[in-house]
DNA sequence: GTTAGCACTCTAACAAAATGAGTGCTAACA
DNA sequence: TGTTAGCACTCATTTTGTTAGAGTGCTAAC
């Protein structure tokens, strides 16, 4: 059997209808619904055939249909392409909102917070944010300096004015002079490197400069690799969670504690971040395809933003599987290229 | 009426009842419930008069009672006073504990996240701490370094080793001289001081010693008195909101909308920080009492913790109005000794 | 002052019946 | 051959009625 295109719109109604009522789809309502002209016993026997090919589902006996992932899925990859154009005029709305941005934002992570905050405002679904992935940072200097008797703060900034602080314990009384030569030396060294470039090598080469102060000068290295790496580095910030109450479907008390739950602890947010840079694009996951076990019954949405070369994060939109996914996905674009330029263009 | 004796078992008996079961208490239940040997129809009789008195509520005709908010109160102010012992035996644990703290957490923040989550694990309600608010908290020493070429970065480190970053842009170029005297400026006039003493005095003072970089010093103050006092500075973390699905009388959906929201918008809880360091008692907020309108249903219970002399902080429980409230208080208790001991102890 | 007894109330649980949306199938039609 | 009207059927939802049980308040007796 073929999927041709009478079948196609038949799916195509049967899908935004659903996504805007959230109530299974009948015959008749197809019937009126659409410009095909065809009589509901017409639309029922498509209605078969779509349920045989897999895109529909009909919750029990007497009901009328609705989605299935696959179903979704073929909405997605085909039928929105339609509207890839148009995103131009809201080019407008993103120097307001880049404006707005720039007021009050110094730090990153309020910017990001805030977008995250805006973002679900702007959509009524859940948004999430990860901070950028640092691992491919640069490293802008490092800055030593005693706070106590055996702490010493190591403050990091990363290209994107990113700031890492650590407070590192060491065993051996610091002088100033220590102090001074330890901050000439890593600076030196590492400035402008990545997490990555900072390898055995650079490493031993600096173990010799370091001198009398190798043991000092390795326990600061240590610190500065687990503040840029460390796996729990990983921040998220999430906004909007609630809004799955909107949604009959996912709010009843399990599956709302559940969803909600992931959203409290956003560590298992992490699998959506996106760590590989080749792949820009926007991601859509409906139903059983996203990573994150907990949201089977959702769809969730990424895309990828850069505020500076490589130094990359994650935005991502999660909702019940009958989202508008047209409406998020331009959104997503928009938030994506606000931040994008957010740093870019201010310079 | 008087509120003997007798009534006062008897509403003992049917708070300690609700508490467990989450039921309406009827008569029959509290008369074989105590110890007083009396037959339903007199404890009817006395239910009627706890009734009258408002201790009591009957939800509907046919059904048992359950405490009001008077009721919960009377409870709590005087019923549950006798178990002010046996908290010695405790110490151990909070050894314990302040071990496992020590171990991975160099910073407050981190620290203060995984208090949280215990501390919702622990009670299996809602957690909350504020980060210690640091309006009296002293300024140990403050780093500027240069960025990039207008821009500043200024890092504030508090008694307690709290660390506050801001990034400053400013008009002029700065060569390393000017850093330099600035760092020595502001370190020699401020260190030591808390913000509240960091006033016009002083400031005046310094801006004789400026000199020629009269403005960017202000600048620099400017943001060091935004950075350590703004009002969104109040970080609070919380955990465990899910746990008020544990709870049917709070779980339909727009109680629990409400709630979880109030624990997303974190400045919600503001209003249960206590910043008054007077009154150190722990606090326990009934029903309407609480200061957050939305947890009109839930009873609340904070207390202040003090990581060092005048760097205070508050820890909360946010539960159901039959929560446990003598389990609470005392591992609430436990928490903010720990809290109290960790850093002075370590020293 | 306490208690037994009783009529009464109201909720929760269950079952039966009515409703209605929607289907699949067949037969007729163009 | 594709489309449609008609009809019997299914099944979730809603409505209605019934019952059981928990609990009460009141009265009268102890």
């Amino acid at each position: 059997m073929e999927l041709d295109e009478r079948k196609l719109k038949i799916l195509q109604g049967i899908i935004r209808n659903y996504l805007d009522t959230g109530e299974p789809v009948g015959s008749r309502t197809i019937s009126k619904y659409t410009d095909l002209n065809l009589s509901p016993a017409t639309i029922r026997n498509e209605m078969a055939d779509l349920e045989e090919l897999g895109y529909i589902i009909q919750p029990h006996t007497s009901a009328g249909r609705i989605p299935s992932d696959k179903g979704y899925r073929l909405y997605v990859d085909n039928m929105m392409k339609e509207k890839e154009q148009e995103l131009k005029e809201k080019e407008k709305e993103v120097d307001d909102m880049r404006e707005f941005l720039n007021e009050k934002v110094d730090k990153v992570e309020t910017l990001l917070k805030n977008m995250a905050k805006m973002l679900a405002n702007n959509t009524s679904y859940a948004a999430m944010i990860s901070a950028p992935s640092i691992h491919k940072n640069r490293l802008k200097f490092i800055q030593l300096s005693q706070v106590e008797n055996h702490k010493m703060l190591c403050v990091m900034v990363l290209e994107g004015n990113i700031i890492k602080n650590k407070i590192i314990d060491v065993n051996e009384e610091i002088d100033n002079e220590t102090l001074l030569k330890l901050n000439i030396l890593f600076n030196s060294n590492l400035n402008g490197l990545t997490l990555e470039e900072i390898n055995l090598s650079i490493i031993s080469k600096m173990n010799g400069q370091a001198g009398a102060q190798l043991d000092l000068a390795r326990s600061v290295l240590d610190a500065v690799a687990e503040a840029i790496s460390s796996e729990d580095n990983l921040e998220i910030y999430t906004s909007g969670a609630t809004n799955i109450f909107r949604y009959p479907e996912l709010s009843d008390s399990s599956r709302a504690k559940e969803l909600i739950s992931t959203f409290e602890e956003k560590q298992m947010l992490s699998s959506l971040v996106d760590r590989d840079d080749d792949n820009r694009e926007i991601k859509v996951y409906i139903g059983e395809e996203t990573p994150v076990k907990t949201m089977k019954d959702c769809s969730v949405i990424t895309a990828t933003y850069e505020l500076e070369e490589g130094v990359q994060g994650t935005i991502g939109i999660i909702g019940p599987k009958r989202m508008d996914y047209e409406k998020v996905v331009d959104t997503l674009k928009e938030f994506k290229n606000t931040l994008d330029s957010v740093y870019k263009k201010k310079e």
